[in-house]
DNA sequence: GTAAACCCAAGTAACTTCCTCGGTATTATT
DNA sequence: AATAATACCGAGGAAGTTACTTGGGTTTAC
């Protein structure tokens, strides 16, 4: 029942991205070092962010990567599911294609399983590269204000 | 963000359990044939579940598995817990003993992560075996209504 | 006594994860 | 024109996990 790395590596550089978003070009190179993940093991999870045009990329010196979309219309959800594949804690409510059962048609336990799909869904869905920007602006906040009192 | 067969397995024989409660141990091969589930793997799954208390054992011929408790004090969480370990979509915020994350104190990613936890084990927790037993027993009515148009 | 059941430990093939390695292509800068 | 910085690409591989199988015990109703 665990995210993979490339989920958590994935959505980390997303979101480090977001927050340099409009600056130009992020390079892979500096994202990785600030995310502490290898370099080549991010490039292939960003390449399949860009195949599916999350993220855009500018070649040669100078270049990088940046967001394809503003923030606010990249969803949590877009991005595990570009790495990690559809949301489905079980193959039979797999959100493309479900795997059909050989088994009894009216299954108990699938029920459940379509449960914990929708509710994970919708937690991931929920939440923007723009939200989770805005909530580390916030985290800033509250720590100059702690920082004062020292 | 998978289960594991185990999950489903354990699942499905502890639901069967439930609805063959009271009328004495049930043997395991009669779960696994019912299940489709290779005996000797069922074996191991439900040694599990008999050391944290969930099933209890009769030895000998005629002997089997019964549930410990009462099929409306077993949830569904109880069962995968046991058997796929603590719920985490990510390390960080395993239910029990988190794993320190060297990173930054105020992780935004980790509270999604957080989220996502409490989403699965609110739909886990919320469901017990009884629960599915009124489902299953509901469905067969439905069933059996059909039958008479036909 | 015997067969039906539970109990236990070890092994294993296939798969997945999490990378590394070595290279090519493109472009800004000098 | 040369250089360096970057993106792009494919293969390989060690370690761990999964989903079992194998091969035995031990207990007990009949």
């Amino acid at each position: 029942m665990k995210l993979s790395t490339k989920g958590e590596y994935g959505l980390r550089a997303m979101f480090d991205l977001a927050q340099r978003h409009g600056s130009g070009p992020i390079s892979l190179k500096s994202v990785a070092a600030r995310q502490e993940i290898s370099e080549h093991y991010l490039e292939q999870l960003i390449a399949v962010l860009r195949k599916v045009g999350l993220v855009k990329s500018v070649r040669g010196a100078q270049g990088g990567y940046m967001l394809g979309r503003e923030p606010e219309n990249i969803k949590v959800g877009d991005i595990i599911r570009a790495l990690e594949g559809p949301i489905a804690p079980m193959d039979c409510v797999n959100e493309e294609d479900p795997e059909e059962c050989s088994r009894s048609g009216s299954c108990i336990t699938r029920n459940i399983w379509r449960k914990v799909r929708d509710s994970i869904s919708e937690v991931l869905d929920s939440i923007t590269l723009q939200d989770m920007c805005d909530e580390a602006e916030l985290e800033r906040q509250k720590n100059d204000c702690y920082m004062y009192y020292i």
